[in-house]
DNA sequence: TACTTATATAATAATTTGCTTATATAATGA
DNA sequence: TCATTATATAAGCAAATTATTATATAAGTA
């Protein structure tokens, strides 16, 4: 066997969370950086609630972490994941998303809280 | 890019579709041998009909095809599916299921249709 | 031809999903 | 303290999903 293996039940749940466009953008983009909700609020076009809706089941799956920092909530991948490899692997096949965040960049809206 | 790469909507859907138990497993199975539908019903505990509603929504993705032979109908992978490599790499990390197979064997429900 | 076996399709019901709006909580700053 | 900004949670709703049962179609066989 090429690779460590993931039970197929564990990945079909991890194949339902990401067989959703938002969400599957969303680890895609936080392969390279990090993001705050009101950063994806921006960049998805859909409500707050939406947003965090979405973290939350990507935070339940153990996928990403949050920090608090002053006022933003910053999400990021979790690289202790154990299913990481697999979702990697994965995400590896998408293009990248950079252009999201410099086009956050150019209206302004790219928060950096320091 | 280390690999051909996959718009992020046609991986959403691929995901979506791959995203539950009983398709996922089938996929699996199908990649190292074919099977008809009534195997998998022996398999799945499930109705003849749910059966038919997944194979014909891989065969709609156009990850499976579909051959009569006398008065069966036997699923197997498609090999030109532009997205097998994607679906490829994902299912390379599942463990083999070739013991359901041998379930099969051993129940004497191995379907010969020479 | 009539019966059996294998499969597909239609109709339907229960559950889940993904959004919305309204509201609560948490931190910041005047 | 009070207002503002960022985020989370709750409630409600429409659409999608996945199963079921009933029925249609297709092939094989007596």
């Amino acid at each position: 066997m090429e690779f460590s293996t993931i039970e197929i039940e564990k990945a079909a749940t991890i194949l339902k969370l990401l067989g959703d466009k938002t969400r599957l953008t969303m680890v895609k983009m936080l392969d390279t950086n990090d993001y705050c909700v009101c950063e994806f609020v921006e960049i998805f076009k859909v409500s707050q609630p939406a947003i965090s809706q979405h973290v939350r089941k990507l935070k339940d799956a153990g996928l990403v972490r949050e920090t608090r920092r002053s006022q933003w909530v910053i999400y990021s991948l979790n690289k202790e994941s154990d299913v990481l490899p697999f979702v990697q692997s994965l995400i590896d096949h998408l293009p990248k998303q950079d252009f999201k965040l410099q086009e956050l960049e150019q209206q302004g809206l790219r928060i950096s809280c320091e």
